[in-house]
DNA sequence: GCGTATCGGTACGAAGACGTATCGATGAGT
DNA sequence: ACTCATCGATACGTCTTCGTACCGATACGC
């Protein structure tokens, strides 16, 4: 989305002439994100993702310049977007189902967003790849979805609610586990929505 | 809690012959936290909350023995209570003004939690002063006021909603600078009491 | 097939932080 | 008034990490 090599045949998404391929590359990425949910953003050492991936320090350096870079290009790279596919035609079972998906990987994503700690609020880069990878993308398909819901006409397009459910949606899944230690799963979460976002909605 | 000089007459929280007073003492924990928000945790050294209270370092670790025991101290110092004293005689009406008072200090709070980042998850004792600080008399003072809610019969006690309202409100605390990049002010939060949590406890 | 650039491995330098030890000065308790 | 533990300052050792440099080997492009 960003840069693109307009005449490249094949994914390039790595760099000019590198022997690496995009396979290996995903190894490197999901190496250094699994390592950050481990030990933090601070902890990880470039030479713990050589060693985890049995690259070379050197390669890693040559590919990306600086740790904070590479963590970015793997934020990046990480882009899925989990709520996407989601339409039942109902709003209230749209919300369900998100909040099942939502717990499926809740547990990942939290974790990550959670050992980046303070680092993102401190490189900017880091802070616009975690947006354009983990957020930006789910609010966007949730906010369609309430957008489906309105054109349906189950909720008035002023309703005050609106604006407020990606950030009920995404804030218990970020604070569960500072209240009560365990990550939000599937069922918690469906129960979530059940008794407060479709009652703030008027979805009863 | 941990050791009591038991016939103490004075503020021993300090330690055994300390020379550091009560507000010297507190001028360290301030201090750290305050670098903590800023920092982050792990950026945080002891050399510079030395030199930021103008104080030796040997002091700091005479006190208190380790950098994670020091800011668990900090932390645990740090313990208030900013829904207390919220007694409205209306739950609507409380909920309202605990919004209110939330936004006053959910800068920094939510920066200090947010800048922990990873180490809490991974030192027990810091996750303990933690909890003990900054959780959970927060959600026992919130539970409070919910209770007296349903014992004024303004809530069903078995009402849906009813446990989930301390995640909303903290969740919405914490993600708000994920999602829009600004902390969630007095101003946000009065709203978002009215959009969905009102409604969702049926208070309209 | 050949040249060349990249790979993996390792050694290296610089920087910073933790935690300890030493040392003179100062202030509290008797 | 005296003693002595603690204070502030600083130097030190150790460890870790970042990021670079070098080195032979290998695999791709022509």
């Amino acid at each position: 989305m960003t840069s693109q090599a307009a005449d490249e045949p094949e994914t390039v998404a790595a760099s000019r002439r590198s022997k690496i391929t995009p396979e290996r590359e995903r190894e490197f990425f999901d190496a250094v994100l699994e390592q950050i949910r481990e030990c933090g953003y601070e902890s990880v050492t470039m030479e713990g993702v050589a060693a985890s991936t049995r690259c070379s320090k050197s390669t890693l350096y040559r590919q990306w310049r600086t740790k904070p870079q590479f963590v970015a290009a793997a934020l990046r790279a990480s882009r899925r977007v989990r709520f996407a596919g989601i339409d039942t035609g109902s709003l209230a079972e749209d919300l369900r189902q998100a909040a099942r998906a939502a717990g499926d990987w809740s547990g990942k994503d939290t974790k990550l967003l959670q050992a980046l700690g303070h680092a993102w609020t401190a490189d900017k880069e880091l802070a616009e790849a975690l947006r354009e990878a983990l957020v930006n993308p789910e609010i966007a398909a949730l906010q369609d979805m309430l957008a489906r819901g309105v054109a349906r006409g189950e909720v008035r397009a002023d309703h005050p609610a609106l604006e407020y459910i990606p950030a009920m949606m995404f804030g218990v899944l970020r604070i569960r586990p500072v209240l009560s230690g365990q990550y939000a799963d599937a069922d918690y979460l469906a129960r979530f929505v059940e008794a407060t976002v479709l009652p703030a909605l008027g979805l009863t």
